[in-house]
DNA sequence: CTGTTAGCGCATTCAC
DNA sequence: GTGAATGCGCTAACAG
């Protein structure tokens, strides 16, 4: 027994029973059971239980009863703010069902994603992983230990949600070549990322289906700050019109634009991916809607319903999403 | 016994130890003090605890040893740009510790802070507050019974850390004085804010000093969106310059404005707030730094340093800002 | 160095 | 309706 833990002892459930003049086993049942008690007794445990501050200890029924009425939720990157609606929405979400979420940043990191996966197990009842790096072997095998549902993430046998942005991505590639455009760029994003592999892949085959020249650029950094030769490779490659893994990239691109004085749209056209922006910048991002804040909500359902029934039929739960035009797109001008 | 939950049993450290041939106690050993055994015993029981696939169950740990190794962050929204990096950086140092980080979101709502506080504890050792929108009396109650450390908010007697933005948004009006401008706009953020109030105080403060006309206008939504007639309060007031409490605010102002055909910089000069746009945006936004994520490892510091050393001295951690001059600024135009 | 014993705080049989 | 006893998985004295 530590002593800096002993010293701020909250009350337990026996100080409850002796001061209320009852067992032990009745104070736990005014908590979990009332309704197995006298009207009468449940009050007065209640009263007592207030006056001296005793909440139940979380941890030490879990112990008992196995169920520890908390879910892991782990992002490659809880500051990239793709994820924070998704989180939002799951912690609600939990919440309602009077669960607690722990919070795991990967840091895009495999290794730190199994560590963290550890050191859940036996804490947690189950977890979601949001795009995750892990291999899928490595997923299957985390599967098999622990209830897990993945978000962005196409595993076989392990239930998923997956916002599909090719239908939106579709769209904008159609809306460029309506607008004239026929060479277009691909800013790419994380090369681990489903959805960037979807997003660059449907882009790719759109191009061909239009008949476009399609080019594709993978930045280093996820906002394009301090890339500007990357404005130099898209003239280069006379692209009229780009689209950006997402809208922060679609943004980068944009300012870096302006410093050089190509405006937007009307000399590039540019189009970003996931929504997280609303229509608050200048000039307002057309882009493809990301429904996190749904994939979320519905992680958290799928793993509450796994909780329940236990392994049930293969889940792949699809979101699709659409292009949203707002005002970064014009026709193309020829070169 | 809930029966879902027994389905999936992971091995406990009475199977090692059977299977290693030693006591309990010894493979407890093996994992929490290893120096204790000899390295031979330390090896065979960590080969056969791999076998079998065991993980200390924290759960357990944590009832008998009283540290819980767990702490709690909550946050009014999680998915408001500003607390993501705190998030991160938080979750990041405790991570690094080897503690693991409950997420709460309180919707800007006091009861359900109040309500998660109650869920946490017995779960962690400290709660990070991070804007709470409890009354100080409740702080203080909640302070009581677990080590509390707030960010931004200023309860005497609580450990707290402080973005004073007042530095900042000090040399923001001074750099619009010397701009020429003469009637300035302050677009106020939440009440219950410390930082809102803050930053509007030191707005009117400096405004009186330098013999500016000051204004403030509170919106109904944190980014303005669908409130265009705040554009036009702004006319009336014939102000030349806007300091909004965040960059979301600033952004979705120059939106506004743009719709308008109302040119920022040049028609009308904007400044945010937190920095949490970077310079991604056209024209990149001025603002006032922030230092969100050093309040978040800070935060967990003074934490950590309270969890091993017990109550200190009372601790007002304060981080200054500075003006960030980008180009949503320029000289006043006296209509 | 390692085994034995006794809880941590609670839920849950089984009696009464 | 309620009390007494047992165990969840693990750590922490105390022995040896």
């Amino acid at each position: 027994m530590n002593e800096t833990a002993k010293r701020r002892v909250s009350p337990t459930i026996s100080q409850v029973a002796s001061a209320a003049n009852v067992a032990r086993s009745t104070v736990s049942r005014a908590f979990s059971n009332p309704d197995m008690l006298k009207q009468e007794t449940v009050d007065r445990i209640m009263a007592v239980a207030r006056d001296i501050g005793y909440v139940p200890n979380h941890t030490a029924r879990a112990l008992s009863t196995g169920r520890y009425a908390n879910i892991a939720l782990i992002a490659p990157d809880v500051a990239n703010p793709f994820f924070p609606p998704l989180i939002r929405a799951a912690q609600q979400k939990a919440d309602s069902a009077d669960f607690c979420v722990f919070l795991g940043n990967s840091n895009e990191d495999p290794r730190q994603e199994d560590k963290l996966l550890d050191r859940f197990v036996g804490q947690v009842e189950g977890v979601i992983l949001v795009s995750s790096r892990l291999s899928d072997e490595r997923i299957r095998s985390n599967a098999a230990r622990l209830p897990l549902v993945l978000v962005n993430r196409d595993v076989k046998g392990i239930a998923r949600v997956l916002i599909d942005s090719s239908i939106g991505v579709e769209e904008a590639v159609r809306h460029l070549a309506a607008l004239g455009h026929r060479r277009i760029t691909y800013l790419a994003g994380p090369r681990q990322s489903w959805s960037n592999r979807q997003r660059q892949a449907t882009v790719k085959r759109l191009s061909k289906e239009l008949d476009l020249m399609f080019f594709t650029l993978q930045p280093r950094t996820p906002t394009l700050v301090g890339e500007p030769g990357l404005l130099d490779d898209i003239i280069a490659s006379q692209s009229t019109a780009v689209i950006a893994f997402d809208d922060l990239m679609a943004q980068g691109l944009i300012a870096l634009a302006g410093q050089r004085g190509i405006a937007v749209p009307h000399a590039l056209s540019v189009i970003g991916c996931d929504d997280v922006l609303g229509a608050v910048t200048y000039p307002a991002l057309s882009t493809v809607s990301n429904r996190s804040a749904e994939a979320g909500t519905i992680a958290i359902t799928l793993l509450f319903e796994r909780l329940k029934a236990g392994p049930t039929a293969d889940v792949r739960y699809v979101l699709d999403t659409h292009f949203v035009l707002r005002n970064t797109t014009a026709e193309a001008i020829l070169l």
